[in-house]
DNA sequence: GCCAACGTTGGC
DNA sequence: GCCAACGTTGGC
């Protein structure tokens, strides 16, 4: 199984929205390398759901239903794909980017080090790494 | 609101 | 094919 991290500005598409929705296809990806991480979705895979900009925190966890699929809010013939997800579990605490980025455990990070990229992957080590900062006392 | 990072576009 | 200009993203 591999793990992944998609981003979503909460004001555009929040976790709170997803949730009530019950999933949603990731639509909207037209970055190459975005989508290149997208077609590699497996079913069963895990997506940390990280809310950018405004709240900047891990706040749950997706997972992946379908491989990648043409994006439908993109023209036809055009390259975008979009995959489906569902909620999987939301975190005890979110986790704010400041706290990525005092773990040593996760200096490695590809939201870290290529901030701008909205769908990345993510080391089974540090997967765990966020979900035991996102766990509650 | 500013700006750094970075992807894309278009002139040459 | 190079690269300057420009647009977008997202952290600060």
């Amino acid at each position: 199984m591999n793990h992944w991290l998609v981003k979503s500005e909460p004001e555009a598409y929040s976790w709170a929205a997803f949730v009530r929705e019950g999933g949603t296809d990731w639509t909207g990806v037209r970055n190459y390398q975005a989508r290149n991480n997208l077609q590699a979705m497996r079913p069963g895979d895990l997506a940390l759901f990280y809310h950018s900009v405004s709240e900047k925190a891990v706040v749950g966890v997706a997972l992946v239903e379908a491989v990648a699929a043409p994006d439908a809010t993109a023209e036809a013939g055009s390259p975008w794909v979009a995959v489906r997800l569902r909620p999987h579990a939301a975190l005890a605490r979110p986790v704010p980017l400041a706290a990525l980025k005092a773990d040593a455990r996760l200096a490695g990070l590809a939201l870290l080090r290529q901030s701008r990229l909205s769908v990345t992957p993510v080391r089974a080590e540090e997967f765990d790494a966020v979900l035991a900062l996102g766990e509650g006392n």
